[in-house]
DNA sequence: TGTACATCAGTGAACGCGCGTTCACTGATGTAC
DNA sequence: TGTACATCAGTGAACGCGCGTTCACTGATGTAC
C-alpha cells in the first residue's frame, strides 16, 4: 500500500538510523538488508525503493551519521571531548558511538564513496578539534588534533577488542591520561 | 593422494600464511576458505583436514601472527618502532602489517577465542614497549606504552581509510610527531 | 468540496548465486613382515 | 632391504543455506476534474 510522502521520508530516516546502529554493532557485512528493514519496522522487499543496493545503504548510513553528529566536538573543549570519547560509556555502546572506532578497519576496504564520506567526516572532526587543541601555530594545533583523534579511536578500538575488563579499563585510562598531558 | 608428514606441516603453514595475509588485506568475512586454500596452492576440500571450521582458521591465523611477530618490538627502541609502524611502508602493506591496525574493529566482534588470542598478543606488545617507554614508575611506562599503541594503531587505521593521500600522510606524521614528544 | 482513477510505497514469495561444509574417491606414504 | 597393504592428505563434485535482489501484487495516497 502506498504511504504518504511524510511517511516515506520518515521510513527512510528509520532505515538509516537502524542501519547506522546495526552496522556499528555488527559490521557492514554481517548485517543483512532484511535485518535493517525489520529493525526499521518494514519488510525487506521495500528496500530497493529507497536505495539502489546494500552498498548504497552503507554509504548513506555513514553520511547520515556524519551529518547527525556534526558539531558535537565543538560543544566541549578538547579535553572534555577526549574524556567522553574514552569513557566506558562510549566503549560499551558501540551502536550509538563513533563510526571510526566501530568500523574503521572495515571502512578502509569499503567502496570509494564510503571512504570519501568518512574522509570528509574526519576532516571536519580534525578542524573542530583543532580549535581547542594546544599549539602555537594553526599547523601545530591541527597536528595535535589528528594525533588526539588517532589515540582516541585506537584506544576505544583496543578497549573493545580486549577480552579482559581490567586491561580494557587500563587502555582507556592510559589514552585519557596521555591526552591530558598534551 | 596422501602426502608426507613434513608436507602436511608445510601445507598447514602455507594455509596459515595465506590466511593471515588475506584476512589482513580483505577482512575475515570477505575472504573465502577456497581462496585461502588456493593461495596456499591447495584445493578447498582439504581444508577440513587441517581446521574444524573457518572460525577456527581465523583464530589459528591470528595466533600464527602473534607467534611469528613476537619480539619485534624489543629489537628497536620505542621511538624507532613508532616511526616504522607509522610509515607509509606499513600503511601501504596491510597484508604483512599489524593485525590490530588491519582487523581491529572486526576483531572486537569476533569469537571469544579470537579476542583472547589478540588480547594476549596485545599484552605482550604492551610489555615489550613498556621497557623502552618514558616514565618514572613501571605503571607510568606501561600507561605510556598503551597510549602509544593506541596512537599508532589508530593512526595507521585512519591513514588507510582516508581517500586523500596528503591527509593520510599528515595523519601519519602527526602521530609520529606526538609520540616523539612523549 | 467530492469523486474517480492513476500512481506508487510497501509486501512477501521467489530467484540465483556464493560460500561453508561434506563426502566418495585417489594414490602416495609409511608400516608390518 | 624389499614387498604388500592399510592409512590418510588432498581432490573436486555436490549439498544446503543465507543473502542480495527482483517482481507481481495490494491498497492507500494524491491528483484531475
Amino acid at each position: 500500500m502506498k504511504v504518504s510522502r511524510e511517511q516515506v521520508a520518515e521510513n527512510r530516516q528509520r532505515i538509516l538510523d537502524a542501519a547506522a546502529r546495526l552496522f556499528r554493532e555488527r559490521g557492514f557485512e554481517s548485517v543483512t538488508v532484511a535485518e535493517v528493514m525489520s529493525a526499521a519496522g518494514l519488510t525487506h522487499g521495500g528496500f530497493y525503493g529507497h536505495f539502489d543496493s546494500k552498498e548504497a545503504l552503507i554509504d548513506a548510513a555513514m553520511a547520515h551519521l556524519t551529518s547527525s553528529q556534526r558539531g558535537r566536538v565543538t560543544l566541549a573543549n578538547a579535553g572534555r571531548y577526549a574524556d567522553t570519547y574514552l569513557s566506558r560509556q562510549h566503549r560499551d555502546n558501540v551502536g550509538s558511538g563513533c563510526q571510526f572506532a566501530a568500523l574503521g578497519t572495515e571502512a578502509a576496504r569499503a567502496s570509494k564513496e564510503v571512504r570519501h564520506t568518512l574522509t570528509e567526516s574526519l576532516r571536519r572532526q580534525i578542524e573542530a578539534l583543532s580549535a581547542s587543541s594546544p599549539g602555537a601555530t594553526q599547523q601545530e594545533r591541527r597536528r595535535a588534533a589528528m594525533a588526539s583523534l588517532a589515540t582516541m579511536m585506537g584506544g576505544v578500538m583496543l578497549a573493545r577488542l580486549v577480552d579482559d575488563d581490567s586491561l580494557s579499563d587500563e587502555v582507556l585510562a592510559a589514552a585519557r591520561e596521555s591526552l591530558r598531558l598534551t
